[in-house]
DNA sequence: CCCATGTCAGTGAGACTGAGATTT
DNA sequence: CAAATCTCAGTCTCACTGACATGG
């Protein structure tokens, strides 16, 4: 819409278009039934191996009963598994199972499909914009961890 | 990770680059209170005006009776207006008000805030790259409601 | 004794299914 | 009468707050 302030990259389009991005994601996978905050946690602990509660507390940003439930409820499916921390007789390290891998697996296949549908209707000059574009949005996320 | 298998953009790398963005982008948003549906429909009626229940219904993806009692809740707030459909009398219209369109209006500027931080700390190199792939991504994006 | 870690109990928002009222 | 639109009733998931048990 409006030209950039900066020149090269203007905030307000980009928190549009990601917006849209964003918007259109949960909405979509209508296909699972399971909460975001379950995928996420499963997604994370398969990214980072298992971890103590309070440690998932923080990176999904819930309260630590919500945890607790939410832990027991997935250890009641089969998705993860308490265990004692040998370290710490007050913590419980939580990991997840195979099943629980296996859902995480198979949603980010979905997502890639998904993906090659959209990138096949665009043009070979759309695709190698956002290609090269890839590794500058990827540390941009990453920077989304450290602040604050 | 892996080079693309499309020359110019791997399926793979996008969806995990964009998954990295709405994974934080719903997790941060603890600023404001409100369900992620409340926000979406206040900006659906925001965008697109008044329409009817059923209209609003398909956008996001849920029941007629859940627009139904978001409805309410949302009029009880004082966020949106119910009037009957001059057109149609089994059909009402929801219309957003001031106040609800505000609150859409101030969480896109403090989105629009944080993505300009985020912007800072990149390279001009960087920022020219993600300006450039914009336009491709905001076709993506409008793809993505045509696709089922 | 104090703090960190996790759980228990009770409450509320927000979604669903099934049934029903009203208008086209 | 059949279909479309919306609402009502009851239930379930999942989050929160506040209180509490236990180990460091």
């Amino acid at each position: 819409m409006a030209s950039p302030s900066r020149p090269g990259l203007d905030a307000a389009e980009l928190a549009t278009v990601l917006g849209e991005f964003t918007r259109r994601s949960i909405r979509l996978p209508a296909t699972e039934k399971r909460s975001f905050t379950t995928l996420s946690v499963l997604h994370t602990l398969a990214h980072k191996g298992p971890m103590r509660l309070t440690t998932l507390k923080a990176s999904e940003q819930i309260t630590q009963p919500a945890i607790t439930q939410l832990v027991s409820r997935l250890e009641r499916e089969g998705l993860v598994e308490r265990q004692p921390d040998p370290e710490d007789g007050r913590a419980v390290l939580v990991r997840v199972t195979p099943a629980g891998a296996q859902i995480v697996r198979t949603r980010y296949e979905d997502r890639v499909r998904r993906f090659s549908q959209l990138i096949e209707a665009l043009t070979p000059e759309e695709r190698r914009t956002i290609g090269v574009a890839l590794p500058a949005l990827a540390r941009m996320a990453a920077l989304m961890d450290t602040e604050r």
